[in-house]
DNA sequence: TTTGTAAGTGAATAAATAATCACTTATCTT
DNA sequence: AAGATAAGTGATTATTTATTCACTTACAAA
């Protein structure tokens, strides 16, 4: 019997390619440079991905479903609509603001034409839950009628925005005003 | 004496840029198909761009310093803060809509590790009287006490997300629900 | 009209980088 | 312990794409 393969390995390779892509952008994100910075050779990156491309698709609908799993996690639901709210966007904020790496990627590539249409309509079925939700909100008056796309469009595109500020200024976690930045969200979206 | 250097060539050369940008993705932007795009040898983008860094970060100061213009136009200087507010916002979101491929390319390459510091330093440095104009609004209570940076940050990342989800769908431009938008956008930075 | 100069051309070259492969190493089975 | 098999290696190759350059064309001045 062959040795097993490495499952470890593939994390590297994924915290690799992240590291350089938030380093120094995507569009000097080479292959041998991804082997470099996991500690193995060029050869062996091409054992776990057949391409850059597959690579790259991969790592995109794996931290997807990971923002996903946070977003709708369990411990999401609460007793109010509100609540459930606050706490999906707080979720995802401190997501956002402790993986960086991982916001940025996805948001890089979404529309960096790499990523297949395939994928991008699955990662979107991830997040159709939410879009359940929002639909749930809106008919019981607890959140403006709007488009549920453009509702999260406007959640999503604020929320990103604000956490690369944080980032690129370094703001420690505690001094960052994250009520303050909830209650923008809320009262734009509320009824 | 020599032909005039052909100021409408360089026109084109951007558009073609732009347009293979919002076609593609920038990730398959080759200088080959830029001039074949804006209807010219590979060589003629070689007299007026020493390279592809300095087309792009030429085309990318033009645009930011065409977008300054814009949201800090005369015309939308009013008499109260709120209707300045929504003036700008209004240009704004118009400009995006109207031209979304400028939109796209601005976001796309400001994390891209294309543009140099330098030029990020000037473009941020165009948008100066919209800092002090929102520092003003926030002394006099008008909108919350953030940071400007991060009022900015989500300001605009809501903006821009929800004008791609209306290019997705293809809205035409009377159906989509400005007053809406801007309600919501308002009524989360208000005081 | 001739002539000098710079713009324009696109095939050819250089540079960057994705992908391969002949070889080595590790692990498992018997 | 020996054989079998797959992982791992990194220099080499293939491919892509940025850039150049020898040549042509268009214009303006004399």
């Amino acid at each position: 019997m062959p040795r097993a393969r490495d499952e470890n390995k593939i994390q590297q390779i994924h915290a690799a390619t992240l590291k350089l892509v938030i380093k120094t952008g995507f569009s000097s994100l080479k292959m041998a440079d991804v082997a470099k910075e996991a500690g193995i050779a060029t050869g062996t990156l091409y054992i776990y991905y057949k391409s850059k491309e597959e690579l790259i698709n991969e790592l995109f609908v794996i931290t997807k479903k990971e923002v996903a799993g946070v977003m709708l996690s369990p411990d999401n639901q609460a007793n109010s609509l509100y609540e459930t709210f606050r706490k999906m966007w707080v979720s995802y904020f401190l997501f956002c603001y402790e993986n960086p790496e991982k916001m940025l990627f996805v948001e890089q590539f979404l529309y960096s034409g790499l990523i297949s249409e395939e994928n991008i309509r699955l990662t979107n079925s991830f997040f159709e839950p939410l879009n359940q939700f929002l639909e749930m909100a809106k008919q019981q008056a607890f959140i403006k009628n709007l488009d549920v796309e453009l509702l999260k469009a406007h959640l999503q595109g604020a929320l990103h925005e604000v956490v690369k500020v944080l980032m690129k200024n370094n703001q420690p976690f505690e001094s960052f005003p994250l009520n303050s930045l909830f209650e923008m969200t809320w009262n734009g979206v509320r009824m």
